[in-house]
DNA sequence: AGGATATGAAAAG
DNA sequence: TTTTCCTATCCTC
């Protein structure tokens, strides 16, 4: 679930429904305690998104920085927060508030009748201001922010003897795109992956991110990662639904929308990279 | 029921 | 490069 598109989405929602609101927080779980206890009775202030880390802010000059990695998610309950988060399995309107925790809850964030559930981050601690611009100056830049210079981020990419495949996934460079965003983008660039970064020439590097930007907005507003144009779906009208959305991304074995031929499955530094070997030869 | 897999990244080796 | 974190989903049996 979450690239950078999800984080933005989440933060959004913090912002709506937490911002200017006196927050108790709890770890039911008890493994974020002493976080909690510094960030309980406090008023939330800002909720950002930088890639796919998300700071929330808090008085006090304290922030809560969250990274869900592979499993975390949040678990939403209250007006305005519906669709937010986790998909499936929202949390009940039940009688009784605040719900019970479902399975280890690392972080309950309660505001009047909205509430919050984090499970399973990779990161959840509490920073002071200089710490989180200490972090935020260390990222890569975010398609999804407007202060974002996809020229900064060409720099590191032409310097680089690794692969492209591998430097769009590298969160110091460009902070946001996941294994999703980084096959599509190759896919519609007709970029091959492994090419070096110091191939890449700058106006298809301007190019990328700017399908790029396109991509992830899209994301930002619907929730969902659609990269396929209309006519290459195999349901032409409609929203794209399930493998429709993709070119590549998931679609091991099955015929590249472009050529027909198999899209390849291969691991690259620990993640799985789909790519047609026919439609990538730039 | 149980296993493989997953939109991530830090730590260990 | 491998292990670990730790949750859920999607298969197969």
């Amino acid at each position: 679930m979450p690239e950078g598109h999800s984080v933005h989405r989440l933060a959004r929602a913090f912002s709506r429904c937490f911002a200017g609101k006196v927050v108790d927080a709890s770890s039911p779980q008890g493994r974020f305690g002493a976080g909690a206890a510094l960030l309980d009775g406090r008023v939330l202030l800002a909720a950002e998104a930088h890639g796919k880390q998300m700071f929330l802010g808090f008085s006090g000059d304290l922030w809560l920085r969250v990274h869900l990695g592979l499993y975390g998610m949040w678990r939403f309950q209250g007006s305005g927060l519906e669709g937010i988060g986790r998909r499936r399995h929202p949390l009940a309107e039940e009688a009784e508030f605040p719900p019970l925790p479902r399975g280890l809850v690392r972080l309950r964030l309660v505001a009047g009748r909205h509430l919050a559930d984090l499970s399973g981050p990779t990161a959840c601690e509490v920073l002071s201001t200089m710490e989180k611009h200490a972090f935020t100056r260390r990222m890569g830049e975010d398609p999804l922010r407007p202060d974002a210079d996809p020229a900064r981020a060409y720099v590191r990419l032409h310097a680089s003897r690794s692969a492209i495949g591998l430097l769009l996934m590298r969160q110091d460079i460009i902070a946001g795109i996941g294994n999703i965003y980084r096959a599509e983008m190759l896919f519609r660039a007709r970029l091959e992956p492994h090419r070096p970064g110091r191939e890449l020439a700058l106006d298809a590097w301007r190019a990328m991110w700017a399908d790029l930007v396109g991509l992830m907005e899209h994301g930002v507003r619907t929730g969902r990662i659609v990269t396929t144009e209309p006519q290459d779906r195999s349901r032409r009208s409609g929203p794209a639904q399930g493998e429709d959305a993709s070119y590549v991304a998931h679609r091991a074995g099955r015929p590249c929308r472009i050529c027909g031929n198999a899209v390849l499955a291969e691991a690259m530094a620990g993640r799985t990279l789909y790519w047609c070997a026919h439609c990538q030869v730039l």
